[in-house]
RNA sequence: GCCCGCGUGGUGAAAUGGUAGACACAGGGGACUUAAAAUCCCCAGGCUGGCAACAGCCGUGCCGGUUCGAGCCCGGCCGCGGGCACCA
């Protein structure tokens, strides 16, 4: 008998497959079609095992909606432009763009030999020209249709680089390189109006049922959609035109328990009082650190009184200090609010600060209006006690109070009711050279001009330098000169590119049609949009699909995607990460340095590099290139075979929980395909008249396999339709049928292997007499007749706990199932005569005697 | 700080509110072998008692609740992870 030897029979049916074309995508009016993708990478030149199990699940699923006749896309591509290519081209020399191409090829000839069903026709990267050009096209589209526009917005900005900073390059406030203490800095940037779909994005949420109820929660967070009162106070002292200061609240309720207003630094009447030195000082100081919300709002909570003073709108007599206060966002209602602190824990923890008062508005039901030590903030649907309420009952939840406060100021004219949306626009303009050009030029008579389409695409120039920070584009000697397409006169190119968000908003969408000279054509949009079932990581549940269902809408209003296409994935699966220990030591300036698992050296002792430096071990953290924690699977696949991999990246752990990759159990893996591999030799050399014993038993197991490893496949239990795999496989082993029954077991075993072991199941599938290729052939159903059992065994419980079972026919009637329950010796032993107060039966399940 | 998850044997895990631990890994015992590897068979949550078959009790991060019955539902904690708009 031979053995298993992967090496060869992959590469043979690899060979096949590509020479039949079976991946082929085909536009096929006559089936249905399915449309599976996995959320495609980012090119840093070596696949992990995140990309292994991620795409093994595309793969997975493919495969089986193949064989069981719809027409399938598995497209794969390349999410090709960011920040690691300039990065690299800036610590090694070198350029962007072949970085990036190099890393493809690399990355491609590592995914290859994985065996994967992908129609490598459709490839594309968005850095080809032939992607972002078509990107431009809808840019200026989207710009005719009003949906792209210019402001002011803040960037990170590093003053020793004199250069804009990711979020990921500011660490603790300062800049990465330089070591500077960062500042926020404003600077004109081009925005996509995503906030005018706030609503809308939020509506359809619930239309998309077969998400992730925790990712369509994430969204609605992240949309926050709230209802409050917006009202103006009547300021006093206030410099000219800032005799009203319109603030926005969610808690109108609480009224009556303002102690002070407070502004962003960024708002309007904060920037007029700057002629004072004292007000300049700390907006300066605000300014300091980075723009992330996180550094924002864990920033401490610092505040200036301003001397100006508003009057409360229900008593005008009342007046209340306007502070600047850090924490208050411009971007988010008015940019202004009256603090309440009895019932509000940050406005609580300005008020101690700065000694504001701190008047409770409403007390526990039945409780005592006394001084608060600690915010009292009760859920919203909590009735509560008004002890300073002006609107509704005295006894009420703050839910009724909020409604009854914006009647109440509705009524009497100082403020309105107002819906508002945390969702803020989308900021694509990035100061740098490696992503798609927004086609825009700048005039100096007609002002911002797009570009005009015959001129697309904008494409970068390849002779830049990276010597010194900032963007390449900016200082390029000719390419930022160009003529104006509306006056023809000399101009200047905008420099910003788009974020790299934007090339992955659509890129499901151009797959339809990769090499067309627009951006999609209808009939193949219409065919194959939607995406059927979209599979990728958590880490991507609000931006990423929220960017592309926004985008998707776009696209349909500037008609490049049906409208049945403006949810583009039907159903999402989030896989859970692939996790690895960290291996972090720290250079002479205390800086940590990460290491590849390949460079470390791992004993009882600890952790050590080949020099002998000691390593710190961080455990089980999301694999990151930047961690550098990542596994390198080809070396797996190069000793065990692709199949191995495949199987053991899809077996044990749920597709949706992360796994923590340790090197034990590939070689289990291995050793049980070799068992099937050699399962499967000793039926072929069955006699072929050979009348064994059990035919009937193991024709029902394969049934029952049928049945279960489809269910498992079809629900992303892919680890139990492992199990189930294993139980049949050791069921065949065990049994000794007759020759065509064993030989039909082992043939529909590998079928149902097939979607996870591709290569091993055509091996099989081949040596049993299978029709055709196995990839090409139906999948298999299970008869519903075989599955029943006619006789049931229930458990007894006493008082809840299990005390015996019965075996009885299926169809039994619950009255005597009681009685054979009440006579079984283990019920009567436990029961010792003591009288049965309620009998439970549940048919088919339990029986639950309660004394 | 805010939003969202997750937590079950030595390990990965399974379990429409109904027998907790299927299926595996690691481990132990045995067969085969001169020996080892490979392969095959068997055992296996913890504690207590028993030579044993077995019996009893405990057990799903912690505390409380709902229920005839809770790993699952509800409330409150603890721990770990993801996201927080310029990482992709």
């Amino acid at each position: 008998m031979s053995r298993y030897e992967p090496a060869q029979i992959e590469a043979k049916w690899q060979k096949a497959w590509d020479e039949a074309g079976v991946f082929k995508a085909v536009r096929d009016p006559a089936r249905p079609k399915y449309y599976v993708l996995e959320m495609f990478p980012y090119p840093s030149g070596r696949i992990h095992m995140g990309h292994v199990r991620n795409y093994t699940m595309g793969d997975v699923v493919a495969r089986t909606k193949k064989a069981q006749g719809y027409s399938v896309l598995h497209p794969m591509g390349w999410d090709a432009f960011g920040m690691p290519a300039e990065n690299a081209a800036m610590e090694r020399g070198g350029h962007p763009r072949d970085w990036t191409y190099g890393n493809i090829a690399d990355m491609k000839m590592q995914m290859k030999p994985l065996g994967l069903s992908i129609d490598w026709s459709r490839e594309l990267a968005t850095c080809d020209p032939e992607y972002y050009g078509q990107q431009q096209a809808m840019f200026l589209d989207m710009y005719a249709a009003g949906l792209v526009y210019r402001k002011a917005a803040v960037v990170n900005w590093d003053p020793v680089d004199m250069t804009v900073l990711a979020n990921e390059q500011v660490i603790d406030g300062r800049g990465w390189r330089s070591n500077a203490l960062v500042e926020r800095r404003e600077l004109t940037q081009w925005f996509f109006r995503i906030s005018d779909y706030s609503a809308e994005l939020l509506a359809a949420l619930d239309g998309l049922t077969e998400w992730p109820e925790k990712v369509r929660l994430m969204q609605a967070n992240w949309i926050g959609q709230s209802r409050g009162l917006q009202f103006a106070f009547q300021t006093v002292g206030a410099p000219a035109g800032f005799d009203r200061l319109e603030v926005y609240t969610t808690r109108p309720d609480t009224l009556m328990g303002a102690s002070f207003a407070a502004i962003s630094p960024d708002h309007p009447l904060a920037k007029a009082l700057e002629t004072d030195p004292e007000v300049a000082a700390f907006i300066a100081l605000c300014r300091k650190g980075g723009t992330s919300a996180e550094e924002i709002e864990t920033a401490e909570k610092i505040g200036f009184d301003t001397g100006v003073r508003v009057r409360h709108p229900l008593d005008p007599a009342w007046e209340l200090p306007v502070w600047i206060a850090n924490f208050i966002l411009m971007d988010y209602g008015t940019g202004a609010i009256f603090g309440c602190p009895a019932h509000d824990a940050r406005d609580f923890e300005f008020a101690t600060k700065y000694d504001l008062p701190i008047r409770p508005v409403f007390v526990a039901e039945g409780g005592t209006d006394a001084a608060l030590t600690e915010p009292f903030v009760p859920m919203k649907s909590e009735r509560v006690t008004y002890v300073r309420g002006f609107a509704g009952a005295t006894v009420q939840t703050a839910d009724e109070a909020i409604a009854a406060a914006i009647a109440h100021a509705e009524a009497h004219g100082y403020g309105r009711g107002v819906t508002n949306y945390r969702l803020r626009d989308w900021g694509i303009s990035r100061q740098r050279y490696w992503g798609c050009p927004i086609p825009v030029v700048h005039c100096a008579t007609c002002g911002v001009v797009p570009e005009k389409k015959e001129n697309l695409p904008i494409e970068l120039p390849y002779d830049v330098k990276f010597d010194v920070p900032g963007n390449p584009l900016d200082r390029h000697p000719t390419w930022r000169n160009c003529t104006c397409p509306a006056c023809g006169a000399p101009a200047r190119r905008e420099t910003d590119t788009m974020d790299t968000f934007v090339d992955s908003s659509w890129y499901f969408a151009r797959f339809t049609n990769p090499r067309a000279s627009t951006p999609t054509v209808a009939e193949d949009a219409a065919y194959w949009m939607n995406v059927d079932q979209y599979i990728g990581g958590i880490e991507h549940a609000i931006l990423h699909l929220l960017y592309s269902r926004f985008f998707a809408r776009a696209m349909h209003k500037t008609g490049h995607l049906p409208a049945k296409a403006i949810e583009p994935f039907n159903a999402l699966f989030t896989q859970g990460m692939v996790t690895h220990e960290i291996y972090k030591t720290t250079d002479a300036n205390g800086r940590p340095v990460y290491h590849l698992p390949e460079e470390v050296i791992r004993t009882e002792a600890g952790a050590r590099l080949k020099d002998g430096t000691a390593v710190e071990i961080i455990p089980s953290a999301k694999m990151s290139k930047s961690k550098k924690n990542v596994v390198d699977p080809m070396n797996i696949i190069a000793a065990f075979g692709a199949d191995t991999a495949r199987w053991f990246v899809m077996s044990d752990s749920p597709p949706e929980r992360d796994v923590e990759w340790t090197a034990a159990g590939v070689e289990a893996t291995f050793r049980h395909l070799s068992r099937v591999w050699a399962l499967s030799a000793r039926i072929a050399e069955m006699p072929r008249d050979f009348k064994g014993q059990g035919d009937d038993d193991l024709v029902r197991a394969t049934h029952r396999a049928i049945h279960e490893v489809t269910q498992g496949i079809e629900g992303f239990a892919f680890n139990k339709a492992i199990a189930k795999l294993h139980e049949f496989t050791n069921t065949i082993h065990r049994a000794a049928a007759s020759t065509p029954v064993m030989a039909l077991a082992i043939r529909m075993l590998a079928k149902l292997m097939s979607p996870m072991t591709p290569h091993l199941a055509e091996e099989i599938w081949a040596l049993h007499g299978g029709e055709g290729l196995c990839v090409n052939a139906a999948w298999p159903k299970a008869d519903p007749a075989m599955l029943e059992d006619d006789s049931v065994t229930l458990p007894i419980q006493i008082n809840g706990k299990r005390r015996g079972e019965i075996t009885v026919p299926k169809a039994m009637a619950a009255a005597e199932v009681e009685k054979l329950a009440l006579a079984n010796e283990d019920v009567i032993k436990f029961l010792a005569g003591q009288t049965v107060r309620k009998l439970i039966v549940v048919p088919g399940r339990i029986v639950n005697v309660v004394v």
